[in-house]
DNA sequence: AGAACGATCGACT
DNA sequence: GTCGATCGTTCTA
């Protein structure tokens, strides 16, 4: 299975965000798989942005996943009832990776819909918010701390470039797409890094 | 030991 | 648009 490699994560924060849009994610559970199309992510570089938790190479019990070799999954809990998912970038020892925001359900929907709605019935709205936010991707995938640290180079969670890398149907004819740029969300506390345009999004052309 | 604070979400006016 | 839920992480002392 054609997976994103390790030096595909080693490359450069923002690059690498702007590179995983259009890739599919797959997160293999209990022998179902469940998988989407990223259409949303973020840059987080501890070097120089106030936003990352690793700001200025800080290091704690949380930040050390972001110290982990590039192509580790770094998830954390926020807001006391939500999870994110990121992906670890750079060389090993560059605290950073990219927050993924949003994705286009792919494969394992219905798996994804209990774990997000439980039995409520699916509703325009529902499906119109389904998996756009990190929390809600995770809670979709029914990631949790318990699989921070995962490696992406791994069977249980990673990233390829089209959905047969994965043996999944290929997608239909692709409608015209452009990346959107802007700043964060979420992060007004961060001073100057507020306003980094680190925030991409694949949209539709009309 | 205690306090403050979130890289969010969904319910509600 | 506003607001509260909820708890691990981090910092202060």
């Amino acid at each position: 299975m054609a997976r994103l490699s390790r030096e595909f994560y080693a490359q450069d924060t923002l690059e690498a965000a702007r590179a995983l849009l259009g890739k599919v994610l797959v997160r293999r559970l209990d022998g179902e798989t469940l998988a989407g199309r990223v259409v949303e992510t973020e840059a987080y570089v501890g070097r120089c942005d106030k936003a990352c938790h690793a700001y200025h190479y800080r290091r704690t019990a949380r930040t050390e996943t972001l110290f982990a070799p590039p192509g580790t999954a770094y998830i954390y809990l926020i807001y006391g009832m939500y999870h994110c998912l990121n992906f670890v970038t750079e060389p090993e020892g560059e605290p950073a990776a990219v927050l993924l925001r949003a994705l286009q359900p792919v494969a394992g929907i219905e798996t994804m819909a209990r774990l997000r709605y439980g039995d409520k019935p699916m509703t325009d709205y529902r499906r119109k918010n389904f998996l756009n936010g990190p929390g809600k991707v995770c809670r979709a995938l029914a990631l949790t701390r318990a699989e921070n640290g995962l490696d992406l180079t791994g069977d249980t969670l990673f990233l390829c470039g089209r959905p047969e890398d994965a043996g999944l149907p290929s997608f239909p004819a692709a409608a015209r797409e452009r990346i959107v740029t802007g700043p964060r969300i979420g992060v007004d506390y961060a001073e100057e890094a507020r306003d980094f345009p680190w925030r991409f999004r694949l949209v539709r052309e009309e």
